[in-house]
DNA sequence: CGACCGATCGTCT
DNA sequence: GACGATCGGTCGA
């Protein structure tokens, strides 16, 4: 829990993103994240506290997950920071993966190992299981949390960029509040 | 490689 | 009724 949403998006980086399901563990490093910054942000989905069921999520307690559907497809991964009643997200976009490979890229459906299989919001919370029913977990629980093991990201090392498809988001859209490894390969393209 | 496009459905107007 | 905080396949160079 902080109040500021992005530094907070900078110190994920290098963090250890851990999912517990069914006795299986798989984890895998943060490489990627974007902030999303309230009611004040153009691309949140608390802009203008618009307060809706989808979004209820976002304004609880930092520390809570904010999972919700994309495209009807994908089950996207935030992390909620500030204080119970303010929307601040970070959207956890690529992970390098670490435990239990081979059951992220069964969940996955994918018989090569490279960026793709975490590279990508949908791609990371698939290949961790994460779902839509995991809206509103807790990540101090032992289903899904962020464990810190001592690996120091230099802010040097830390580029930022514009978001990634936001370009219909509006006045925010070109705001730099994509965070990443430099160097790190397992992380999505860079939008112009 | 890069560019393009279809899939697919919950959510909000 | 329209539209995504995306992905993966295909096509052409």
């Amino acid at each position: 829990m902080d109040a500021d949403v992005f530094k907070v998006a900078k110190k994920l980086l290098g963090k250890f993103l851990v999912t517990n399901f069914n006795g299986i563990i798989t984890s895998g490093m943060i490489t990627e994240v974007e902030g999303y910054n309230g009611e004040i942000d153009s691309a949140s989905h608390a802009f203008k506290a618009r307060r809706t069921q989808r979004n209820e999520i976002m304004y609880a307690t930092g520390g809570t997950a904010y999972v919700y559907i994309c495209y009807g497809i994908h089950h996207l991964f935030n992390v909620i920071t500030n204080e119970k009643d303010i929307p601040h997200a970070i959207l956890i976009r690529s992970i390098e993966p670490v435990e239990n490979i081979d059951v992220m890229m069964k969940r996955r459906g994918k018989k090569k190992l490279d960026y793709a299989l975490t590279a990508g919001p949908g791609a990371l919370s698939k290949a961790l299981g994460i779902h839509i029913k995991h809206n509103g977990e807790l990540l101090y629980s032992n289903l899904i949390w962020i464990e810190d093991r001592g690996v120091k990201i230099h802010s040097r090392k830390i580029v930022s960029t514009i978001r990634v498809g936001v370009e219909g988001a509006g006045r925010d859209a070109r705001l730099p509040y994509r965070y990443i490894i430099e160097g790190n390969k397992w992380i999505t393209r860079t939008p112009k």
